[in-house]
DNA sequence: AATGAATGAGAGTTCATTCAT
DNA sequence: GATGAATGAACTCTCATTCAT
């Protein structure tokens, strides 16, 4: 009688397949679509699977959407980290590193963007969802952190906290535009404008990490 | 007769004051609960108003959510071109000109977050809301453009329009960081921060635009 | 935003016919198929009304049921009452009183007795339910206690209290019994023979009370 | 192939106990949730088999309510019957035989009763549910007929046949009263008034057969 | 013009039953 | 024979929209 045991929990493989095809299908269809006009039949369809099959492995849409987030979270957070480690490991240039880190986001926003948006007007209502991206919010946000004190030594700014936090928004807001074209100016351009106001902001005048990857022509 | 002439254009003072109160009421609900939770008759509830009444000023809910997102993007509009006269025409430093916009944009920020957050969830599956968006973006990217032109002379950087949308992007982060209570750091600190980058982004090194609100305490 | 305010509490004559019918047609619908069988798209059809007009009246199905629980209750109650007014107001002998009582019971018994029984039913899974089933059977003692009391004078037996459910008991059967032509000897010698035995018990031995309505054929 | 061949009739007795353990838990299942919250699948794992076993054995949940239904009339019939053996062959005041019968009953009650209300609720829609529990009510009343004219000469009442269903109903309205507890008054006391108002309807006024088990205090 | 009761398409969800393994 | 994942018809309920008054 027990509501968890109605859940599967699939051990084999072919059972985790197919909640596998049920997690790629909701997740493409709550990006395409957000919450609300995305419909579990429609889900279930285009993963090939019953209706009655989604709600054996997901107690209801919305968690269905907390598992999506959920995994959505864990890409994300992996290619972060990915990022972050070069930021620490190398001695490539800060700039270098910077470059390859807004490469990879934009990559990872491109699939993902409305589901992060979505995520973000139902944590208004939804404590579950607020609670996640909270969550989600203080592991990158520890993750970065520790980063950019690793690399104190090279910068001049002495508020890493808030540092962190511009870059951050700086960063964001730069992948956002970038994924979804909504600039009216070159993706390069804009690119290297983004590392320019970063160095500028981070690195002392001068800094070779802060170089531009292709020197200005000669006259 | 024409299915135009059944949406009312009210020309008298009454009427304009019942469209008015829809909008309000609904600007309200759709900033506290999103589109979908949203319903039509709570809207026409709040308003004081029949449901009834509501459908004859707006074809469906999906035309007053258009005519709230327009609303919105005036009001939005207004303040940052107020914002940007402070930047043109005062010869205040650069820097305090950016902290009075940006404390202006985290107050209309604070009250309808969720609605823009709401619009760009629309704007994937809704062309309509997606052209007005667009156009809403064109206007502001001009205006700041243009502002960023005209103080061309203090800046260092060469590339105006990549700029321009690098500051918008570290702006808007930073607004709706604070807007929303999300940063872990000091607001203040955020602001001093946030204005830092944008000032070593922007200025050469030294530019008294750039100065700190607070001087150093001399020893 | 309240739920109360969702639903409609009928003011106007229209408006209580609805709910009036809305209230006939789930109340024939549910004795004739049970709670479970009924379907409230079918409730609402019969009332000649919407799937949504139903809603409007009503929290939810259960909330439906309840409703006629309580009007069959009422009517059921108001029968007994005036049932008893007779016991006690009356001077005719008590079997006669009691005859007209099993009669008016067989009567409300007929048309509604399904509901009854499925109120039995859910009252084991639904507190709601058992509440009210538990208020209907306490008024209901009470009343018939005060009646027998009232008539102690006339009887033998001196546990009150159990007498009257135990006369509670018989009553039931019969008029169970009878309403649903479950007896394979007569209605009259049933019905007469539940007197010989209400009598019998109750009755000092040779009570005028207890006399048959016919007397035996003389020889 | 018949349809017929699908369901398996057990003769090896590994099968008969699985078809013993559904029915088991399916009894135990509908006493407790009733007909329709009970869900099949729970019905196959609180036997301890797949559902794809219940369904070899059960044409379908109501073939299965059928055979739940037989076997709690088959072990309540024997009840009865052991009960009535008592009141034929022993000499034991019919006060007392009666007693240990009402006690006897309010054992099985206890258990069953949702079942024997679920029962007569499905009765009103199934024609099968209809027939058993009319065949079922069928040999009772020859047991207890047959009971009672063999104890005719004891009795002063001359229509045995309804004076049977009399008791019938006084009968299970005490024991339905007894077993869930729905008196307020002491199950004892409520024993010994069903049992003084049996007796003073079928004994002859000061039959040593109707004396109650505890004389009165004497003065 | 205004009202709000009424509509009904369509959403989420359940569970008796089947059938590939 | 046994399994239990998968099926999908059918249910309850919501809410944008209409239209008689």
């Amino acid at each position: 009688m027990s509501e968890q045991t109605k859940i599967r929990s699939p051990q084999q493989s072919r059972s985790i397949d197919k909640k596998e095809r049920l997690i790629s299908s909701a997740y493409a269809l709550f990006c395409e679509l957000g919450f609300y006009k995305t419909t579990t039949p429609e889900i279930a369809k285009r993963a090939g699977l019953s209706i009655g099959c989604l709600y054996s492995y997901f107690k209801d849409k919305h968690d269905l959407f907390l598992t999506v987030l959920d995994r959505y979270y864990e890409r994300f957070g992996e290619i972060r980290a990915d990022a972050l480690r070069d930021l620490n490991d190398q001695d490539l240039p800060l700039r270098d590193s910077f470059r390859s880190l807004l490469l990879k986001l934009v990559d990872i926003h491109r699939e993902s963007s409305a589901l992060n948006i979505e995520a973000r007007i139902l944590a208004y209502s939804d404590p579950a969802v607020r609670e996640r991206q909270k969550a989600q919010r203080t592991v990158v946000r520890e993750a970065v952190l520790a980063s950019m004190r690793a690399n104190a030594s090279r910068m001049r700014v002495t508020d890493i906290e808030a540092a962190t936090e511009v870059i951050d928004d700086l960063f964001s807001g730069i992948v956002h535009r970038i994924a979804f074209g909504e600039s009216e100016v070159d993706d390069d351009r804009m690119l290297e404008a983004a590392l320019d106001a970063a160095c500028a902001y981070l690195l002392p005048p001068d800094s070779p990490d802060g170089e531009p990857r292709r020197p200005p022509i000669p006259t």
